[in-house]
DNA sequence: TTCTAAAAATGAACAGCGTTCGTTATTGTA
DNA sequence: TACAATAACGAACGCTGTTCATTTTTAGAA
């Protein structure tokens, strides 16, 4: 930003917020990646000292807690009520994958840490629970569903930051069959990317492994 | 360990090895947390001076790497060969599961970090591929199948790594059925820990799921 | 209108981190 | 018996998040 010379004290008109320093938290994180965004990345992003963050901002912590909330803000709960639940599914699944995988090094804290209660993180999983109970699922069994989905996303968000060729064994006459399985996969030439074939997969066979679930629920009751 | 005062020059008997570096590492990992094994712990640990540990070790970058192949060590792939293809990733995801989820801050490291040839993962790839493989699974298919799995257990790993009460909504009346499905779920006290619950939810599904993929493919065939 | 407390910035400082480098003593080898 | 390689120490560097005293401006109360 602006290498303004600033005087000491406090200014006429504020420069800083809370808010701010978030986006702009998020920004860098977005173009520089994981250490992009240090107190002192953002402090002379916004042309300030390190120290005057601290006004806005309990600390490094903190400013993680408020991007991860803006993440999830992006997450697509709107399928619930439209859609039957299974599609619905989808479209949050892959809404919250994408979110995710935007920025990487909020994921592995997302997964962690503790929900911040009536925040908007609070209200995605309203809209979730109430979509599955709508449609039958029962109390007891919403929360699992949720959370085994929600391992497989966080996973597969992971797994969408990493480079394409991570599994590349090279050529390691050791193993044949890992050497055969990575050349035919990327000898198919699907257009698609690995990570997101392998995604869509996932996704298929949890959802029709839970619509069976769900069916053999249904008929106890 | 011994805050042993040693004199400056090459001891008599050596007291650093990779080896013992990287176990130290994983321990003080285990006992203190992710932020529990810099290089200065390590050293201190071992009564030695952080610069000591250059000479075994490229820097922490590598000793993570190392780590890592030290905790993949542990995950089981003898099933396959011995049971059918669903019973013998079941017994290789829980085993995956367990050994990550011993030791949470590798989890993320571990899935973005480039494989290293030849190394004990690539073997544990091997083993998985050549089991799918031999089952009937399609080449194509194989690291598909894999990866998405892979995606679910690291996911279970780190809400394994979560406190339980990770997800709860307080009581917040916008909320309503996001606070009864948190209640009904802790009202059940089934015994098993609710991440254990969603993680064996969700393997069945996936393994239900793949096994309709398997069917499929096999008829088209 | 004036007084005072709160707010919001600067700038200096601190402790901790991973890492590098020069030094020193010991080892293994030609 | 030389001599390079090895493996330790100890000082130093640049980086980090954070705290604190200081300065200025704003907002509210008397």
């Amino acid at each position: 930003m602006s290498p303004t010379t600033r005087r000491t004290g406090r200014p006429h008109v504020a420069v800083l917020s809370r808010e701010l320093i978030l986006q702009t938290a998020l920004r860098l994180l977005d173009e520089r990646g994981e250490h992009g965004a240090g107190m002192r990345d953002i402090a002379r992003e916004l042309g300030v000292r390190p120290s005057a963050l601290y006004n806005h901002v309990r600390g490094q912590d903190d400013v993680v807690a408020g991007v991860r909330e803006l993440v999830s803000d992006r997450i697509d709960v709107s399928g619930f009520g439209d859609l039957g639940w299974e599609d619905a599914i989808r479209r949050w699944a892959r809404s919250y994958r994408n979110a995710f995988a935007a920025h990487p090094p909020t994921i592995a804290l997302l997964a962690v840490r503790q929900l911040v209660p009536k925040s908007r993180t609070s209200r995605m999983y309203e809209a979730v629970c109430r979509g599955l109970m709508e449609s039958g699922w029962p109390e007891q069994r919403v929360l699992d569903v949720i959370v085994s989905l929600e391992c497989f996303i966080l996973g597969a968000a992971l797994d969408h930051a990493a480079p394409d060729d991570m599994l590349d064994p090279g050529t390691d006459e050791e193993a044949p069959h890992f050497v055969a399985a990575f050349t035919a996969r990327a000898a198919e030439h699907s257009g698609a990317r690995p990570t997101d074939q392998a995604f869509e997969l996932g996704l298929d066979a949890m959802l029709v492994g839970l619509a069976a679930t769900y069916r053999n629920l249904r008929v106890d009751a």
